[in-house]
DNA sequence: TTTTCTGTAACTATCTCTGTTACAGATAGG
DNA sequence: CCTATCTGTAACAGAGATAGTTACAGAAAA
């Protein structure tokens, strides 16, 4: 994974509820991660899909926490922000004609499955409310 | 990831302990990865800093494992081929007046290494003799 | 000494990602 | 009803990664 999209993600989610009590601007948000209000409310986007945040328009508006920081999970948010694959397969198809070429994507395909399922496993044992714990500590 | 590369890696070493009697040409191996062969040589250059292969010049030459098959696990050619860590972290550095912004990459941190620990336990388990076993099935 | 390989530099096209500006639409409060 | 404050999104630019390609020096076998 290349992109800062998804540890930005945990980022704003643990600022909601570490300030659970009032909705925060995507200004305000973008204050604390340290670039444009843009790029929050994009990712923003994604994680009101996932039905996570809320958003409000106007005076006094913003972003709020939909759902207890405790029922939200590393996993969750990783799979709400990050569509593809954990692995790419080969830009072009591999050669049919070769018995390796021929077979290789499909037994890898397993192989990755689950590998990505072992990574999710993992993450699932950390939720947001987790994170706050640390912050106070 | 974004890369194909460690697909190409294992597809690589896979199609050489398939045929481990005989040295492989990168031209012969493109063939099969539907590429060019210099594709192939970048690669096989990172398998090489890893001794999990070698090469030889000059004809009758080109590529062989170095090693068994059955010591050469998926988790191996990860950490041959993918230098970088699983997640990326904020491109810009957080703010550090902010509670949040001063400790959440330091928490992070401690996570995004476990999840790459279950990541690399699982790819551990898969060796590139084990994919010659699905092919021959 | 010719042919067949590796090893690597250099260049291009394509994508993705981040950051940015701009502006339409919603809403609270006077 | 107006105005200030937010969201929502399109559009564009610059940077960096990636894959593919050409080119050529060097090694080695016959």
């Amino acid at each position: 994974m290349s992109s800062s999209r998804y540890t930005v993600a945990i980022h704003i989610l643990t600022l909601l509820a570490w300030m659970k009590d009032e909705a925060l601007t995507s200004e305000f948000i973008a204050g604390s991660v340290n670039t444009n209000p843009v790029v929050i409310r994009r990712i923003l986007a994604l994680l009101r899909e996932a039905k996570f945040v809320s958003s409000r328009s106007g005076p006094g508006g913003g972003w709020s926490l939909a759902r207890p920081a405790e029922s939200i999970t590393l996993r969750d948010v990783y799979w709400a922000i990050e569509e593809g694959a954990l692995f790419s397969m080969h830009t072009n198809e591999p050669n049919p004609k070769c018995p390796v070429g021929r077979d290789i994507q499909e037994i890898l395909r397993g192989h990755f499955s689950d590998a990505r399922q072992a990574l999710a496993q993992q993450l699932a044992k950390t939720t947001i409310s987790d994170l706050i714990q640390s912050i106070d500590a």
